[in-house]
DNA sequence: CTGAAAGCGCTAACAC
DNA sequence: GTGTTAGCGCTTTCAG
């Protein structure tokens, strides 16, 4: 059979409370007995259960993490950065993927009756209001990443920040005439995004020519697809002589979309018309796209960072924090051509 | 505080038995009874408590994914694959991310120490002997994916069919000078590949040319890597006159490097030369590129399906599982320029 | 068919 | 410092 404290503690001649605090780190136990436990348990090999721990205890050591399958995009980052500081927590992780935006809460509702967690990681998802509160109630920690919601810790990016650098580096490189490729205006990054653009073009004294700035009406992901972008290159194109000689756009997968129109144009890019995106999705370095890198390995390892700080201070006032979005300069904005030029502005 | 079998016990008037009865769907309650209780349970909002149950059963009602975290490509689809059956199983994933194949043996036994699980999905990895017999030992069962072990279950690709298939397409799209670009002839894989291109040849009464069959040396990932790749076709591209009018490439991300290398040489594909990858990964179809696809969603659900198999019939013999790759066509064999031609194959 | 009782392996409060 | 004890919430005999 497996060994139990019992065990060790018969065979370490001491009483299982003692053999419990050893593996607890408890302070009140003396050096000698300390290691002469130590040694049994590895001797027999001993394994804490961690059922009849949590059971005892009411942790789990496991922490949830849900997040979007739908967007193939930052999660392995995200995950490898959350792993990096799960032996910190001494925890394990579970994950919970959910196929559909529109799904999160009946996902949630399905697995919410199963396991039992320390602390929920949520991310690029809306919180259902449902289960906010649910979470409130049974004081489940959570940290919101990538989104937000004013009961619970978040982890965002500074959309409107990123796309003010990104605007201001085309600016930089001496562009005039510059569009917004945008996604649907209804959804918070896309208006966080806008906002940035025109505030750099307003600090460059440049004026924001309507006719630019082209959001999807996609209802699909937001209009964060590669077809949403393919088609409102295509209305950029339309332009003619009036087209933009630079454009931001939304996200990476929408740029591969505009490429894709641009090339079916028969145009160039950068050569044509200048291409900036936003995320740094790993196609991005395979097309040289420029863009604006969201430091996902950075938020998931903070996330559970944060995490392990409410589990300690549960009554700790919510915390917000921004990430800036880093400018990765590759190809498609033109500026690779000119060293010197990128050289200057840096 | 939280209810309990006692709480719905006293309140629906029957032994605390006889609920846990109904909750694991025991025969022998009367129905009158498991109605009751299962109202009453509903009533109180009741929640089993998944570590007292473990602790109980000795059962822990989750599962742990040993997935290489280095490869970005098929994980998210296996995941997918894999969850898609987690509530016929009823279960929870445990993650566990391994960062580097060198890693597997250390982060195992970092992570061992913690987690108990009823089943193992150990996906893309060599399984260190000294895991595999501690799982043998405590009767863990352990299904491996695309990999090996004689002791488990496992699911793999048939990368000699693939390369057979592979090659065959351009055969009978009329090349009669195909290249193989291939990764680290030391891995299994490569081999495999070597073989199937192989016996397409001769099945097709072409000569192996040793010249047109080129190996990774590197030992990055056993040269499944995009450098490798983009090497490897800059020694096709050398070769001039001589160079093969299409190559079978031994995976989408090698050829990602051969498309850069072919491009910077001028050349176009499929025009001066026709390429198919395997493995179909995101990539793949933004560079339409034709490809052997591993049909990923599929293997990580019978893997979860094989797991819940395995739990039922712990003393089946090991079973061991091909699966096919899928011939997906696009640009890059050429083969999209003649529609009919395809037809005819097909 | 159903109730009572004995654990599962561990933690934590309480004595000493 | 350390041993003892009472549970944590549930499953599973064992009687009846």
């Amino acid at each position: 059979m497996r060994v139990t404290i019992y065990d060790i503690a018969k065979e370490a001649d001491v009483g299982i409370g003692t053999v419990s605090r050893v593996f607890n780190n408890h302070p009140s136990v003396s050096h000698g007995t300390r290691s002469r436990v130590l040694e049994v348990a590895t001797r027999l090999n001993y394994r804490p259960h961690p059922y009849a721990r949590g059971l005892a205890s009411n942790r789990t050591n496991s922490i949830l993490a849900v997040i979007p399958f739908f967007t193939t995009f930052f999660f392995l980052e995200i995950l490898q950065g959350v792993q990096s500081k799960l032996s910190d927590l001494d925890c394990d992780l579970i994950l919970y993927g959910v196929n559909h935006p529109d799904q999160v809460a009946s996902s949630l509702r399905q697995n919410a009756l199963r396991s039992r967690v320390d602390g929920i990681l949520f991310f690029s998802m809306k919180m259902p209001e449902e289960f906010a509160l649910q979470y409130l109630q049974h004081r489940t920690p959570v940290i919101v990443v990538d989104s937000y919601h004013k009961s619970f810790d978040s982890l965002t990016v500074d959309n409107q920040e990123g796309a003010f650098h990104a605007t201001t580096h085309l600016i930089k490189l001496g562009h005039k005439r510059i569009g917004l490729l945008n996604a649907n205006i209804e959804s918070a990054p896309a208006r966080e995004r806008l906002k940035g653009f025109q505030n750099a073009l307003t600090g460059a004294g440049l004026a924001i020519v309507p006719g630019l700035v082209k959001n999807s009406s996609s209802p699909i992901l937001d209009g964060f697809t590669r077809n949403a972008g393919y088609e409102l290159m295509k209305q950029f194109l339309s332009l003619k002589g009036e087209m933009p000689t630079a454009i931001v756009v939304a996200s990476d997968i929408q740029a591969v979309g505009a490429l894709a129109a641009i090339n079916e144009a028969g145009l160039k890019c950068p050569d044509d018309v200048a291409l900036i995106g936003f995320d740094d999705i790993e196609l991005a370095s395979h097309l040289e796209l420029t863009t604006m890198r969201q430091p996902m390995y950075e938020m998931g390892a903070l996330a559970a960072d944060t995490l392990a700080d409410r589990l300690k201070n549960p009554k700790e006032k919510v915390s917000q924090t921004k990430f800036v979005p880093k400018l990765i300069v590759r190809k498609t904005c033109g500026a690779s051509m000119h060293r010197k030029q990128i050289e200057a502005i840096a």
